[in-house]
DNA sequence: GATAGGGGCGTCAGTTTCTGTCGTAATAAT
DNA sequence: ATTATTACGACAGAAACTGACGCCCCTATC
């Protein structure tokens, strides 16, 4: 035992190794794994590596959770498919948010995004079955999730592209990419992703080109990252790209908003309110006045069309008359 | 060492150990880990416990994972409040996801359930942290998630009265509420909850009446679980619940929905369909036609409207009707 | 298909560490 | 005040862990 800090103690060895490893499909070899404890500081042998493994996936104590590929000589080490082990380890609260997690999650997010956290929602159902009070209802039959809004399905990214554009993003590299239908692979220099919900884009700028584009991560149908560095990465701000409206996004001016909502629709908004400049007023019976400093977008719109006949846009006026209007050319299309 | 599979392992013992702290501030003491351990299958004598729980208290392996309240002299263990250990452990694919996970929840769920993810959030953004390339963007700086959709703050639910709420359901218990200003707890046999975004409703019966009645978690200012067991659980089926209309969900009869939709309006929908059911047509320049099975709700209304001039209704009638209406209705508003 | 470099694993013996037991002092509970 | 519990130091036998070494098998490369 050296000066510094080097453990030669099982247990913090063991817990170690168990970090080290990927979850399948990854895998790692015993040498791949002495390295990297090693350069944490522990001071081990190869050796015991092995017999830690050999000792992990034999034993039954956390439901295989340690897998061999032993069908190729440097064998190949994962945490199997669906296993997680969380410390702290489950309780019924941790279990019943990670089950509400699952649910908001999985009208919203890409199923790539889900599978990754499949293990984790697994982890908790898995909790509540050990838990489950005899001939009781079941947990997730007490609970409901239903979201507002309509849903749209979230576009699909096939498994493994998501991974590795993140992969080069993260570590700032180039890739070759087939994009849609086409045979070529393209170069391109990734630079932010930007998460619109049902659909994700990548921002680059392609070989050779200045301007930025924007790619569909559905679209791409293989992804190849490079060794190279992206150029200019450390220049390119994410922030100010989105603010200089570059991606049609809802960012729009602030504005005052004042409406009247008639009947029942005020309801909500006391629960719910836009924010915090909220104020509601009951000027009439039945008619409230809202009174709110909101952001001049799109959706902003959608949401008062949505209300129909139970909102008035009062101000601004440029508003009130794009509402006006709207509504007239929608109920033309009728006539 | 008897007959059965009993573990006498230090590396299992601790982590089963590790596995049974609970997350500060709540806490545990030697003696009950001691029971826990001993009913899970583990042969091991208390003072090895308490053993183990000095040394990983005191050890900085995983950075003052454990602590210990000795202020008392049942000494009170715990997982410290942020932490959190997770095997597998983090890489740059699972740290990009919390991250997107957290953005996605942020605005959507209540303050209470995010503050339980927190030490997961926290765990993925400690390994940027750590895995920072030096004098390069961080990782959340070329991520934005802008979604989609008018955004609503959701309400807020004190700490600790959700959790109760949680346990009582969980574990069929009748509790004593205080309602919104009123001083008088009330007796309630909870049956179910039901999430609608920015408001969770539990689904109650008072003491003595027959009906369910429906409560706002944030209306709740004090909660106090009882030993009682709820009346007629087992029998209460949220699913017909709802489907019987009992909490104005949206849920509809399936129509058959026709739809022209202008310019670009039908762009996104070759995107992120509606459904699998979905069919768009081109049957003039700058018209595409959408043919669609969808639940006819009050959400889909919201939807269709919000779309503005951009769309009409073709079929069912009585849908097209009542756009129309609502419409024409609007734009008299502003006569 | 020969050969070299690794990788997996059996063995061993010294050493470390782990464990249950017991005793004591301090602390809560009654 | 008295009783039950708790924390913790000490100890010694037992168990296990470890690094070292060597053999054999696998794989890649020529």
């Amino acid at each position: 035992m050296a000066g510094n800090a080097s453990i030669s103690n099982k247990t913090y060895r063991v817990i170690a190794l168990l970090q080290a490893l990927p979850r399948s499909p990854h895998k790692i070899t015993s040498n791949e794994i002495h390295q990297r404890l090693t350069s944490e500081g522990h001071d081990i042998t190869r050796r015991s590596i092995e017999r830690y493994l050999k000792e992990l996936s034999e034993s039954q104590a956390f439901g295989a959770l340690v897998q061999c590929d032993d069908k190729a000589m440097p064998y190949g080490w994962s945490v199997a498919q669906k296993q997680n082990l969380s410390i702290p380890g489950m309780d019924a609260q941790m279990a019943a948010t990670w089950d509400l997690v699952a649910r908001y999650l999985t009208p919203l997010m890409a199923k790539d995004v889900l599978d990754k956290l499949e293990p984790v929602f697994n982890e908790a159902r898995k909790w509540f079955e050990r838990h489950r009070p005899m001939g009781k209802r079941y947990w997730s039959d007490k609970v409901a999730y239903v979201p507002r809004g309509f849903h749209l399905e979230p576009a699909r990214v096939s498994a493994g592209i998501a991974d590795q554009v993140y992969d080069a993003l993260y570590r700032n590299r180039q890739m070759n990419i087939w994009y849609k239908d086409k045979d070529e692979p393209h170069l391109v220099h990734p630079y932010a992703l930007v998460d619109r919900g049902a659909v994700r884009y990548l921002v680059v700028r392609f070989w050779n080109y200045k301007d930025y584009r924007h790619l569909a991560l559905h679209r791409l149908r293989k992804v190849h990252v490079l060794d190279d560095e992206v150029e200019g990465a450390s220049t390119f701000d994410l922030d100010t790209y989105l603010q200089e409206g570059n991606m049609n996004l809802p960012y729009g001016d602030s504005i005052n908003l004042v409406m009247r909502l008639y009947g029942r629709a005020a309801d909500h908004l006391y629960e719910t309110p836009v924010n915090e400049t909220q104020t509601l007023k009951e000027i009439e019976p039945d008619v409230t006045e809202l009174r709110v400093q909101v952001q001049n977008t799109e959706e902003l719109r959608w949401w008062v069309l949505g209300l129909g006949a139970n909102v008035e846009v009062v101000k601004p006026v440029k508003l009130r008359n794009q509402i006006k209007l709207e509504l007239g050319r929608g109920f033309e299309r009728y006539a």
